[in-house]
This record gives structure tokens, sequence and C-alpha cells, in this order.
DNA sequence: TTAAAAATATGAATGTTATTCATATTTGCT
DNA sequence: AGCAAATATGAATAACATTCATATTTTTAA
């Protein structure tokens, strides 16, 4: 098995390895960013690392291992970001507040996260299972930590909902090219009244 | 110009062209679905169509226009669903109730729905945009018809929130291969009081 | 019914791409 | 320095999407 790592990506030896690995890397990053996985092909990503393609294939065994490798490096990102985000929060209602806000941030300054997560439902289907069950275990958890603050009975449904409500809002707002201060008032004015009044007319106000 | 539809297919004069054409279509939608856009070559389709790899290009003007032809009968088929369960709905309560319960059933029954719609990011991303602006649209001015039994002030977001919840709701669905009384279950007992009353306990029960 | 015109069918040819491989160069170690 | 392991290279291979010149079938209209 050599040097595998679990994601098709056989680690560098030497510095020069590392730079060059780091370079490919990039490379790729930036043209699925700007071109998507499809339209990119190896020598794109080795012309712009310059590197040869045989290169390429010394650190990776396939174009679809930098797009597990990307996948693996949202999953971390956007956990990181989001304990960030509510490590301040002292209620369950903070908490949701400044998470969909932080991940609806995330998504419309990277929006190839949509591509690289939904995308890979075309590449491999565990990889997306594998990632949403990870994320709703995680939210589960966390809405039945906070369950006195909840009027909830089933927390993985609503941890569903929840995840919805933010994947979709941070799509609009990418398709609009909205900035910091429209997420804020969406949030604040439209996601966290419906979730604290729902959106019936006969609901609270 | 000739013959085109808007969608890059260009439509046959005759019998037997109208049969190659749907044979080829045919074919595409199982291969699609079974296999991936990627992983299924033109020589694939025409090979399960019995067609010559030349006759595919009469029809369609590249393999991505089967495509987008696929999620254009997507999009009509749901309308239409959902069209259709909410015709007897007095109140816009029933109408989310019902429609989100359609939706779901039928992610369910068609779990390459996911694949097609989401896939299309990773084939071109103005087929994912296009689908979901035509969706959003319809979804607002739906619930601007209703706006009297709503307390919300910002429909667009909603439709969205709405959206992203069934889309969501309905994975979680494929995930546990729920049956059609858990669907009902999780709707009227969780995502019903949900917006109706929110999530947080100092709402209304 | 029949022949010309239009539509359709065909698969070999073209250019592009992911991936492999034999060979050359560089790095790390003693 | 000198040797082995690691890394670099780009030409070669195979599979693919798309094109095209040619053959066959269908429609049209006399």
């Amino acid at each position: 098995m050599d040097n595998y790592t679990a994601k098709g990506i056989k680690l560098p030896k030497t510095k020069l390895g590392l730079v060059k690995m780091n370079k490919l890397l990039d490379a790729a990053e930036e043209l699925f960013t700007s071109k998507g996985f499809h339209s990119t092909s190896i020598s794109d990503i080795c012309k712009r690392a310059d590197t040869a393609v045989g290169t390429f294939y010394i650190y990776f065994d396939t174009k679809t291992d930098v797009y597990r490798y990307l996948m693996w490096k949202y999953e971390r990102m956007i956990k990181e970001l989001l304990a960030e985000s509510i490590k301040n929060c002292k209620t369950r209602y903070e908490m949701e507040r400044e998470g969909i806000k932080c991940f609806i941030r995330f998504a419309l300054q990277t929006p190839t996260v949509y591509n690289v997560i939904w995308g890979s439902l075309s590449i491999d289907q565990n990889l997306f299972f594998d990632y949403y069950n990870s994320f709703s275990e995680s939210y589960t958890k966390a809405l039945k930590r906070s369950e006195d603050e909840l009027c909830i009975t089933d927390a993985k449904t609503v941890a569903y909902m929840l995840m919805g409500i933010s994947n979709f809002v941070g799509l609009r707002a990418i398709f609009e090219q909205m900035d910091d201060g429209e997420i804020d008032r969406i949030v604040d004015e439209t996601i966290m009244p419906a979730l604290s009044n729902g959106i019936f007319e006969n609901c609270e106000k």
C-alpha cells in the first residue's frame, strides 16, 4: 500500500515533492472553481502547476482523487468554521442564527462547495451519503443537547430541515451575489422569525 | 435554425425518426440514472438504442442536450405532481403540507432526481441555475398569492427555505428508505408544527 | 405508380482527454 | 562522493465526443 492516505493520495517524502503536490492541489482547486471539474483537464492542472502530466499521477491515482481530497477539505473547513462561529453563543437560538449566517457566508465565498459536495453524487454516491450522514449526526446531537430550549420531538428531522434551509438560502445568496449585509438581514428578519414563530398568519408576531 | 427546439434537440419529421429519437432518449435516461452522465458514452446510448453514433447527432447537438431534456422532463413532472397534489386544498397550510408530502414521496420513488438535478452542477451550471430559478419563481408567486394567510415579508427567502426543507427531508427519506406512513408522520408531526409554531421553546404550543 | 427531393442512417475518421510507462533527473543518506 | 530511493518527464495508449462523406429510406408531387 506504500504511502497512500485513505483519499487516493500518495504523500511525498521530500520537500520538492511536497512543493509539487501542493502546487498541483492549488492549481486543481483554482481551475475547478473557474471552469468546473469536468472541463478541467489534467494537462490544464499540470500546465498551471508547471508540472509534467506524469508527476500528477505520482501523487494522485485519478482526477477524482483530487476531487475527493477537496471534499474532505471542505467538510473539515465547514465544521471548524461552524464551531468557531458559535463558540460565544449562550442560547440555541443564537447558535442557530450564527451557524446559519456562517454557512451562508461560507457558501457565498466558496460557491464551489456545492459543485464538490452535490457533484459527488455523479462520482461516488457513498461520498455524498457519508458526508450528509456525518453532518446530520453532529447536528442532531447538538439539537438534543439543547432539548430544553426547543419544542421539538424529532431532532433528526429538524436537523435535516435546518440543513436544507442553510443550503438552499446559501444557494440563493450565490445566485443573487448577496453581500454580508443582505445575509444578515435575511437571517435576522426572515429565517430566525420563521424558526421562532412559524410562517402562518395565526402564529405569534 | 432548421427544426431546433429551445433545448438543443432537433425534432424528427418522419415516423421512423420519431421512433429512433425516442429510443435514444429512453436509452439515455436509463443509462444516466444507472451509471451516471460521465460514465455513459454516446456509443453506450447508441448500442442500447440499436442506433448508429451518427444518428444520435441528427437529433441532439451534444450529450449535454440529452441531459438538458431529461432535466426539463423532471421539472415538468414535479410541477404537475405538485399541482395535482394541492388541487383540493383550501388553505395555504394544507397546500404546504400536501406539497411537501408529494415532493418527498416523489423523491423516494425517484431517487435519481437528485443525481440528475444536483448532478447538473458538474455538467453545466446554467442547467442547475435555470432549474432552481424557475422553481423558486413559481414557489415565490404561490406564496405571494397566499400572503394573507402568512406572516412573512420576504416570500422569496421563504420559498428557498421551504424548497430546502423538502429537498433535505426527501434526502433523508431516501437514506433511511422510509415508507409513506413515516413520511406522513414526519410531515404532520414535525415539519408542519415547526412551520406553524417555530422550533424554540418560547413559541406557541 | 414513379422518380426526384428531403430526411434519415451509417460507421470510419478526427481531435481531445485520462492514464501508463520507460527513462532521466534529483534528493536523502552514509 | 556515491548509491538507492524518490521524483520528474512527455511520448505512447486507449477511450471518448463529435464530424463527415456516403448510403438508405421516406415523402412529395407529377
